[in-house]
DNA sequence: ATGAAAGCGCTAACAG
DNA sequence: CTGTTAGCGCTTTCAT
């Protein structure tokens, strides 16, 4: 299988007729050694195409230099948005990356939060799945000062760090948007309300309301898993009602497209008879016509945060640290719910 | 840091009056060791949460079981499907698997590629960049007999294991859709040429033209990135056509998407004037409207493939293989490309 | 500024 | 069926 022997600091030493323990020492750049045998051992390394035996390393360093994350799903633009962000920074401090993805489900996140464990990972971050309630499959890792870093689906009580963006303001804007808009009648659609991110954007929906003297009548919300097929059945709803909403806010892309499509085929007007705000900003929203307005957040940023907050916890010799970073986010007006010109 | 110690066999050795030996073995499920013994050392191993330390192991065993992973790019229906194929062979044969994507630039294949080899990967993944034309970052890989299989983006005249599908016929079976169609202009839109997918495409798209006797006049093929620019590039330069094609034929569907949106745009019809057919089957394809005939090929199938091929290379005594893996694909008629009723 | 030597936790050859 | 023992390659005291 193996062609060449793999070198070893022995060989290097013996090369140059050093010990083993200087040659570790050049090539982790310690300052105790001399420039000059620092610089011969590095170039000789080089030249043979020494590699580091991170086994050995890791064994005597009781760190895995590896941290694993945990998202709910890989294909959307924001999820792989956030995970080029997290790349960048943990790449750059020379951190492996292992990516478990839960396709929404709860049980497949706890596999994974187990499997993380067994492989020691030094940190976690992770997006919680749609369904998942409870989080005791994060204790071990608290138990062992195993930092975590929570971003976007968090639980807000849940021990750790959390990167957010303010969602109920998010939720406020886009529904005060669409009343701005001539919006009566309107009608929320959301995910599992246990989710930080669909209760938010709901009560900042119905502040809005409140705010603006609409009523909140039952029936306005209603909760989906925001799929494609969702889509379908929602517009199918909104259809067979007498009493048509004339303004729709979705707690994501995907399902406002679908169903603003549906609606449609079926001879609906949009934006005139019905208005529709999605969220996220996914490149669907700019391709379907009319464009859909949308609610939009950087997911790189939001990588490049968490993971330089769980660095900071790494390299940190205090206690787990519990706190939350907001994140802006920007409403994102587009045909699908501009009636008027907006000055 | 570590608030508990960890446990090692050594520690499971003493509380059971057994040798570390043993205990390894039990743990490894080592058909030498007695069934009662066994038993006993996995249940206390449970009971009190062993993590084996894979760096001891990895340092023993001189393999790192880990897998690398370098795609083009992450952000696309068909590279998460991809991933998640390779994920479920993978992990179920206990492998860890680390992402790299090349952003479809081939400096950062190469950055990619030397990380992995230092990360001393037991096999690669491979799906080529955009502009990737020299292959000479996987000559270590080569040299070391580590196995690389190439996927869907290969290189045919390399080594190595390649799974793909039949892009010519993809592409003769949707370039003799359209003239099915009427189409009697017709304009294929690709991307970098030195790509297998492209050029195979490419020949499909000009057998089909010489089969049905259609002239195959230059400037009907448009190189592109096919990006989200791109499509409205290639609308641009069609609208600015006096003689425009009446058929597209894209080698993606974002492209596709957005160069069919702005030829609505601009008042053409769509099928009946131009008519367009994409390839990948992205998401999208359903969402736009008229939705988008493309070619479908499955993507976790291909990931599937392409892991349970590189197991079995890693299981192999024997040298490195090279051949390839052809999949099937089919061709999705929609609204795009429909003109007449298919019987 | 450099060297000697111990040990991280595991596997496997060898010996019973 | 089980135990003894020798490393795998690296980092790090403790000497010099």
């Amino acid at each position: 299988m193996t062609s060449k022997k793999e070198l070893t600091i022995y060989d290097l030493a013996e090369r140059l007729n050093l010990s083993i323990a200087t040659v570790s020492r050049a090539l982790n750049n310690d300052p105790t050694v001399n420039k000059k045998t620092k610089r011969k051992v590095c170039e000789l390394a080089e030249a043979m195409g020494y590699r580091k035996n991170n086994f050995a390393s890791g064994l005597r360093m009781q760190k895995t230099n590896t941290i694993g994350i945990i998202v709910h799903e890989l294909n959307s633009h924001f999820i792989a948005s956030v995970l080029s962000g997290i790349e960048e920074v943990l790449t750059a401090a020379e951190y492996i990356i292992v990516i478990g993805h839960s396709s929404e489900s709860s049980v497949t996140e706890v596999a994974n939060a187990n499997n993380l464990f067994h492989k020691r990972v030094d940190g976690l971050i992770v997006s919680l799945a749609n369904d998942t309630v409870n989080l005791d499959h994060y204790d071990p890792f608290v138990k062992r000062g195993i930092p975590i870093v929570f971003f976007d689906r968090v639980r807000k009580e849940a021990p750790g760090i959390k990167v957010i963006i303010d969602n109920e303001k998010a939720g406020y804007e886009a529904t005060a948007h669409l009343i701005q808009q001539g919006c009566r009648r309107l009608m929320h659609i959301t995910g599992n309300l246990a989710q930080n991110v669909y209760v938010d954007r709901l009560n900042g929906f119905k502040k809005a309301l409140r705010d603006k003297n609409l009523p909140d009548e039952p029936g306005h919300v209603l909760v989906t898993d925001l799929s494609e097929r969702a889509g379908r059945e929602v517009a199918r709803q909104i259809l067979e009602l007498k009493r048509k909403p004339d303004g729709l806010f979705f707690s994501n892309d995907l399902c406002a497209a679908v169903c603003m499509k549906t609606l449609k085929e079926a001879g609906i007007k949009v934006p005139q008879e019905i208005a529709v705000v999605g969220f996220n900003n996914d490149t669907i929203s700019r391709l379907v016509e009319p464009q859909l307005s949308t609610v939009n957040y950087a997911g790189s940023e939001m990588g490049r945060v968490a993971a330089n907050n769980l660095l900071s916890q790494l390299n940190s010799s205090l206690g787990v640290a519990s706190y939350t970073v907001v994140l802006t986010s920007q409403l994102m007006i587009r045909e699908s719910s501009l009636r008027y010109a907006i000055l």
